[in-house]
RNA sequence: GCGGGGAUGCCGGAGUGGUCAAACGGGCUGGACUCAAGAUCCAGUGUGCUUAGUGCCUACGAAGGUUCGAAUCCUUCUCCCCGCACCA
């Protein structure tokens, strides 16, 4: 076998195809098509296997639609804003610009080495200031509608990152970036987007995503969190304290209320002679580490204050307790001892009354079913469900409750105290107030000169950046120094990718109107009440400011599966079982990691890393060059046609699927059949042009050596022939497999008795005949084998075996 | 606790009512080639039985059920992964 040059071959199509601007997406032209790949965050270590995987199942899809005739939309960009790149740049005592820059360039480098059919004229960059400009510009938009707001909150803090992190960014009280350190809550005056404005439209667009993944739409369902229920007026000093609940049923049986131990008016409920005991409790709860949370008791406190019931008049008392969400409702919850778990837990631990207003069992433990309701005066007899409608109107009559939903989904918290990321467009004048800054001196840059310091966001000590003067007063102010987090650059990319040398608009409104909603969106599920959140947020705030007409951002959503090292673990320098997309490309071409890389599972699938697969895809690709070097092309036999045109068709289907590696087995299977038998050069173009989908490269080079016009990336997908498909043709194949191998069943039976095998007769039914040619049965077995028709009078049969012939079933006679 | 998804041969993984002892790849075994190794090619690879073959048996997490017929549908159970988690 001669050595091939992968490199080599590379090297010249993807020159080619540069040249040619093969990929160029063209506005506004035929079918579309969007396929769109999560852009990376260009880190210095360079492209790194899962990226090979996610782009190679986009470019596969693209490359696909683009044969079928789609104009297809497929770029590239570079989420170049975030943290790790301004880390790198204090270390080395340099400038996250050009750590940035270095790196999106050798990402362009291996990318192209890849053979990614991307449209690079499209390419965008975030922290181009032609980029951040109109995110900047948004947050305005957002500012005057109402849904950019500032205010002071308990935020959560990462000390390693040194900034605020969104409530989505903070898992199990950790920094999602630091899984070892937790959160510090913080009072801080910071920027919001107000999400939870179209919390509605998240939660119900969800259920026309028909093409989305159901994991990824109920993780979003349970972090919208809604829930319908009723808010009740208790007042405490003739103050109105707002109480949420779903279970307004059970209003009659609250025997206390308890406060938020981080509400932030708490102090004023407690009473002088209480307050030394408060500060001892409230101590310990800010000591208690989040990850304790879940094992946590529950403990309160007396706050020494009472509330009146809004129905009764009752006195109840006010506790504080550490189990009650903050900044779920209004903070503040009614107990319910014998109708709610957590309730009957607290009233226990602290001898409060318990009182039953459902009927049921709540003697050993609380009684949390509907029911009928007892011991609620007017109310008594009314089943859970009527009584949550009647008492919620009796409390609207009072002006003392209403219906009210609540959400899980909070705001979210963009202010980063960092550098690296998008000015948030705010001065702030001392008589003035926070200003917006005007549209026309957008954009805000960054810049150039900065001294990083250990401690704080070096913008912070940059006089010319913070000096400003405020363009409505004339005075003095100070720019705001905070950052944008960096999810804000992502939530809106897809749409700049359609018009990204755009310097008057953010995009054109046609150009949306067409390429939109992006139609194919494959990335990680790890930002599924994320990214995946955000940028519906950002289509549907677009889509107000009557920007586009779309209001979801993508019709379907893919999420690739993950990646491990050959021994199952995660690839991690520590563990040294990295693989280099770029090295193993040296090993087997392009293609062969291509082709492996969708070949051992489904590419929703997580799968580990396998140098034996590898080899096993490279000897597939060595076995079509072995193939093509000695090209004869001839005519099709119907078998030929048969296998190809079925290929073909369930090839496409399985694509269309995203079930690559079912493609990848039939594209096998189908060229086992071509490199038996003799095929016409249309039929041997079909097999190319479906090959170029996954192997690019070579795919060409076949292509070329075979005369085809032009590029076979560019080629369209072969029309399948329906009446070429004969199933019947592939019966009778299987037939002759298996008379095969009961032929070598019998030689082995009579060899094993000491006789010999020779010759072989086979007595077959006259019309089934055809399935069995002598001389293709000859060369399989390696024995002289005779077809006779079972009526053929001169056929040799010394043992009767013509007699014992079934259809399907031949007789058999070895000697 | 709630929600989503799984459990198939030595392994990775197909298959969602019959054509399934189960695609394809990998591994392993045997053979061809070779001085040899590698590469490549060919054959085999559930168990036991049976036999000049296309047969029987057992098997798709476990147990039941529906059906003429189930890896595939239903019920219950066990285990595994993932997400959220005192959201009132």
């Amino acid at each position: 076998m001669k050595l091939i040059n992968f490199k080599a071959i590379e090297k010249k199509w993807q020159g080619k195809w540069e040249k040619s601007e093969a990929f160029k997406a063209k506005d506004g032209k035929g079918k579309k098509f969007y396929v769109l790949e999560q852009y990376p965050y260009p880190s210095g270590s360079g492209l790194h296997m899962g990226h090979a995987f996610i782009y190679t199942i986009g470019d596969i899809y693209a490359r696909f639609k683009r044969m079928q005739g789609y104009n297809v939309m497929h770029p590239i960009g570079f989420d170049s804003f975030g943290l790790p790149a301004e880390n790198a740049a204090i270390k080395a005592k340099s400038h996250p610009k050009k750590f940035t820059e270095d790196a999106i360039k050798n990402f362009i480098k291996q990318m192209k080495c890849f053979g990614f059919s991307y449209d690079w004229d499209r390419m965008l960059r975030s922290h181009d200031p032609a980029y951040y400009k109109w995110d900047q510009w948004i947050f305005l938009k957002m500012l005057e509608k109402g849904l950019a707001y500032r205010k002071k909150a308990g935020v959560n803090f990462c000390p390693k990152c040194n900034t605020v992190l969104a409530n989505e960014q903070v898992v199990n009280g950790r920094c999602w970036r630091h899984e070892d350190t937790d959160v510090e809550v913080k009072q801080l005056e910071q920027w919001f987007l107000k999400t939870t404005e179209y919390a509605d439209e998240l939660l119900s667009g969800l259920d026309k995503l028909d093409d989305w993944p159901e994991l990824i739409k109920a993780m979003q369902r349970n972090w919208i969190g809604k829930s319908e229920g009723t808010e009740v007026d208790f007042s405490v000093n003739d103050k109105k304290w707002k109480v949420f609940t779903t279970r307004v049923d059970t209003l009659f049986g609250v025997t206390f209320l308890v406060v938020s131990a981080q509400h932030p008016e708490l102090m004023s409920l407690v009473t002088a002679d209480r307050k030394a005991e408060f500060e001892k409790f409230l101590r310990k709860v800010k000591s208690t580490k989040e990850e304790d949370m879940d094992k946590m008791d529950k403990e309160g406190v007396f706050t020494g204050s009472y509330a009146k019931h809004p129905l009764t008049g009752k006195k109840i008392p006010i506790w504080t307790g550490n189990f009650v969400v903050a900044d779920y409702g209004s903070g503040l919850v009614m107990g319910v001892p014998a109708h709610d778990a957590r309730d009957w837990d607290f009233a226990k631990k602290y001898n409060l009354k318990i009182k039953q207003v459902i009927e049921g069992d709540a003697s050993k433990e609380a009684y949390v079913n509907y029911g009928k309701l007892v011991n609620s005066d007017g109310f008594s007899g009314l089943n859970s469900v009527e009584a949550k409608e009647h008492i919620t109107i009796a409390l609207q009559e009072k002006g003392l409750g209403r219906k009210k939903i609540a959400y899980k989904l909070r705001d979210w918290l963009i202010s980063r105290q960092r550098f690296w990321g998008t000015p948030i467009p705010i001065i702030y004048c001392d008589s003035c107030g926070a200003v917006p800054v005007r549209e026309k001196d957008l954009p805000v840059k960054l810049p150039e000169n900065i001294r990083f310091n250990s401690v704080e966001n070096p913008l912070i000590g940059n006089k010319k950046f913070v000096n400003a003067k405020c363009w409505k007063c004339g005075g003095k102010a100070r720019r705001e120094t905070d950052t944008m987090d960096t999810f804000v650059d992502s939530s809106w990319y897809f749409l700049r990718y359609l018009d990204n040398k755009n310097k008057k608009k953010i995009f054109e409104k046609k150009k949306a109107d067409y390429w939109m909603p992006v139609d194919l969106y494959i990335g990680g599920k790890e930002h599924a009440t994320m990214h995946d959140i955000y940028f519906r947020f950002y289509t549907k705030f677009l889509a107000d400011l009557g920007l586009l007409d779309v209001r979801e951002p993508a019709k379907r959503l893919f999420p690739q599966g993950f990646i491990y090292g050959e021994d199952g673990r995660k690839m991690s320098k520590s563990l040294g079982n990295i693989i280099v997309p770029e090295k193993a490309a040296e090993k087997y071409g392009v293609d062969g990691v291509r082709l492996f890389l969708v070949s051992v599972a489904g590419p929703d699938k997580d799968f580990s890393w396998s140098e034996e697969g590898a080899q096993g895809s490279l000897r597939f690709i060595l076995r079509l060059f072995e193939y093509f070097r000695n090209l004869k092309t001839g005519r099709s036999s119907r078998k030929v046609e048969h296998y190809m045109n079925k290929a073909i068709k369930t090839i496409a289907h399985d694509i269309e699927c995203m079930k690559y590696n079912l493609a990848v087995i039939k594209l096998r299977e189908l060229f086992g059949v071509i490199e038996k038998e003799e095929v016409g050069k249309s039929d041997l173009e079909s097999f190319v042009k479906v090959l170029c989908v996954f192997c690019p490269h070579i795919a060409e080079e076949f292509w070329a050596k075979m005369k085809g016009k032009g590029l076979v990336s560019l080629a369209s997908w072969p029309r399948v022939n329906e009446k070429k498909i004969d199933d019947k043709i592939e019966e009778g194949d299987k037939a002759l497999d298996k008379i095969i191998n009961d032929i070598a069943h019998i030689v082995k039976l009579v060899e094993s008795k000491g006789g010999k095998a020779e010759n072989v007769y086979l007595y077959v039914l006259p019309h089934e005949l055809k399935n069995y040619n002598n001389k293709v049965l000859s060369e399989r077995t390696g024995l002289d084998v005779k077809v006779y028709a079972v009526n053929d009078k001169d056929k040799y049969d010394p043992s009767g075996k013509s007699d014992k012939v079934k259809p399907g079933r031949p007789g058999i006679y070895v000697e």
